[in-house]
DNA sequence: AGAGTTGATGTCACTTGATGACATCAACGT
DNA sequence: ACGTTGATGTCATCAAGTGACATCAACTCT
């Protein structure tokens, strides 16, 4: 793949990591981060559209992989449970990067623009999953009922998981909001 | 209020709007919108903590309304019941003004920038409702979860809302998406 | 081996958003 | 009149992001 210096890619987002924990996010700069990666800021954006994106490069890989649960789902289940699934792969994706998702998620706490990002890649991810459910043969209002309301559980308990002990595994924590979701909106 | 120029603030929104609609949000400069409205640019930011800022003026206002609904609503509601009368009053809020609730729209979905600052806010409002819940005596995961679940109702019925035709009320719209929420989640 | 090709990087110049420090000016009260 | 006050203008500066073009190492082909 890369050439004569492998790991520009690699080096950048260590080093932007390494700077963002070290002072914060909006304390460090670009130049700062290309300088201590051994390369020029110039290069910086040709591996990230900018300074956010390299908190969010795995954003694609975990979508994938509950879109592929989605799709994987016996055809007779009901949307909920197909999404079930699809938070299933999800904690099995995000499930032993506890430490990791712990530092990360206290970076996007503490900065307005890159809770706006995080946002915007969930929101990005329940379209996906809203597509897979049409796929599906699921109709469409339902479809993006279910895939909002399947996100909304995954926010919640992700969110748990990432700032809590993390003694309870991801899966569990998920299965337990997805539980206490269907009491709740029954009694209305 | 204002001293001698009155209404600064007005003629900034108001040139910010045209120059928006006129040639896209990526396309207007803060320098342009200065121009229009006879201050400098430096007085944009007086006013307007950013850019994208401009079309979110009556986001707090909105969030008031709601929170008022939800802590107004009978005290033995269940939480999902006194989420529905803040979405009502959502409703009430929006309702009248489609013509300019379709062209926000449009803005926002043309702009990827505008769409974070738009995800954010209502996430914000949806924080202010858990909070409102968990003031109703509404124990932590389910506050958060009805909340939630209330605000994605709240996306899909008003996109679903401004970007059609108009020719339904957007409380109607709000109420029909409230009911094919409970009955999908019920079967799992 | 030598020449051209290719793809990643560097260099340079520039636009734009955003902010801090300080000056100014009109209205207001005294 | 005079000083205060609050909004605005002026000036300087930083940082993000982008386009155009040069450069250089590695690879290919002969």
């Amino acid at each position: 793949m890369s050439r004569w210096e492998p790991g520009a890619s690699g080096r950048l987002r260590d080093a932007a990591m390494e700077l963002y924990v070290e002072r914060g996010f909006a304390q460090t700069t670009v130049a700062e981060i290309a300088e201590r990666a051994g390369v020029t800021p110039r290069t910086f954006f040709r591996y990230f559209a900018d300074k956010r994106e390299v908190l969010f490069g795995g954003s694609t890989l975990l979508q994938e992989a509950m879109v592929e649960a989605l799709h994987n789902a016996p055809p007779a289940a009901p949307p909920m449970v197909a999404v079930t699934a699809a938070l299933d792969s999800a904690a099995d994706f995000l499930g032993g990067r506890h430490d990791f998702s712990r530092q990360r998620q206290a970076l996007i706490k503490a900065n307005p623009e890159l809770q706006e990002r995080e946002l915007i890649k969930l929101a990005t991810l329940a379209s996906a999953l809203t597509d897979g459910l049409r796929l599906r043969g699921v109709p469409d209002p339902e479809a993006g009922l279910a895939a909002e309301t399947g996100m909304a559980v995954f926010r919640v308990a992700f969110d748990s998981w990432a700032t809590g002990a993390g003694d309870r595994e991801l899966a569990q924590v998920m299965s337990d909001a997805m539980g206490r979701l269907s009491s709740i909106t029954q009694d209305r």
